[in-house]
DNA sequence: CGGTTCATTGACCAACCTCAAAGTACGTGG
DNA sequence: CCACGTACTTTGAGGTTGGTCAATGAACCG
């Protein structure tokens, strides 16, 4: 018995008879900012945002990074909420947008991508449930380690050795901890051979 | 313009008429424990039944919580993947089980639900999304303060000053901390005027 | 070569956690 | 009504971990 294929887009030629525009970004630009109301749909077609919130002095805290294919900030167009989380292209970018009242009318004309679109929000919510557990019960070690791990799964690599194209600041984002406690814990971690770093790359 | 009612739930009845059974639980009788596969859709009738995670030295994390109408632990029907955390009746309670094929069955035939669900969904991600900055860029007592605040927009209560009917270790569970720092920050809340404590009660 | 960004290290500190003990409320059963 | 057990709350003392701050080093780029 085959699994079902795990939907994670909905077909950029269907986004674009309903009247879906391209948008460039440059590494950088924003998206939305947290507060803002959500009007549209959007779709990675290249490179990566991540959506993030700031505290008022300046501290990070990475919610999650989107690649090609993946949509993102969904949830506010089904709900009447404000966005939660700013939005930032973190490469440069190319996003399908498509207005609130024509994604509806896509969804209600092809009820297939309904279905899709459970999938990606049972999909986001279920991996919000493993990093908030990540986050909250483990040591900044095993944080780390899981959270690399994670990234090593969804990015599908088969690979032995895979780079972690992420940067010490980053990582401390996602995992709530600090740049230099990141860098302590990594380094114990190579000593355990749990990771390499071959000068300042890492790979896991 | 009027805003659109949320969808919190599937019609008790539908569910039935699919084959739902009622199942009764006592206070502390769990549902089903993480890493166990994903085989029905549970939505309760009444009670309160708790979603979380432990540790291996017995410490706890609290996913979320849930009330009467609402339903829970459905990602991984779509997805194929284990439970991410264990569910507990924190409450006696009664709760409908629909297996997942004849759940999915309801879905495919009465699509209206499967907008439904997508709020339902839409809804917890944007939750998660909120207590997962909660408990990442705020101090202790902002994040009980602010845990206090959701739960008491979420029951909506409209009083003046509403019981919180959560222990102070209930509390440090939804917030990551421990129970002494629940209480002290509690104390420095209430010296604030921010929250009230009359023998022992919590009120907001 | 200068500038920028990222990584690294060390010293120090404070916040939160740990551990232990005691207090309070409440229900049960005699 | 009282004695007892249980669950929850509270307080204090002390320790550790991860955060803060400051300085330096390494890589990269135009």
């Amino acid at each position: 018995m085959e699994a079902p294929e795990e939907a994670k887009t909905i077909n950029p030629d269907l986004l674009r008879v309903y009247g879906a525009t391209s948008l460039k970004l440059q590494k950088g630009e924003i998206v939305f900012f947290e507060g803002n109301t959500a009007r549209n749909y959007y779709q990675l077609v290249s490179g990566a945002v991540r959506m993030y919130n700031q505290s008022n002095d300046g501290k990070e805290f990475t919610q999650g990074i989107f690649f090609a294919g993946e949509s993102f900030g969904e949830p506010p167009l089904f709900l009447n909420e404000p966005y939660p989380a700013s939005a930032q292209a973190c490469q440069d970018s190319i996003l399908l947008k498509l207005s609130k009242t024509k994604f509806m009318g896509l969804l209600a004309e092809h009820p297939v991508n309904q279905m899709k679109m459970l999938q990606i929000l049972s999909r986001r919510t279920y991996n919000k449930s493993l990093s908030a557990k990540n986050n909250s019960i483990y040591a900044p070690e095993t944080r780390i380690l899981r959270f690399l791990t994670q990234y090593k799964k969804d990015s599908a690599a088969l690979c032995e050795r895979l780079h972690i194209p992420f940067t010490r600041q980053e990582i401390a984002n996602f995992t709530d901890l600090r740049v230099e406690t990141v860098i302590r814990a990594l380094s114990r971690l190579k000593e355990a051979g749990k990771v390499e770093i071959k000068d300042r790359k890492l790979y896991l």
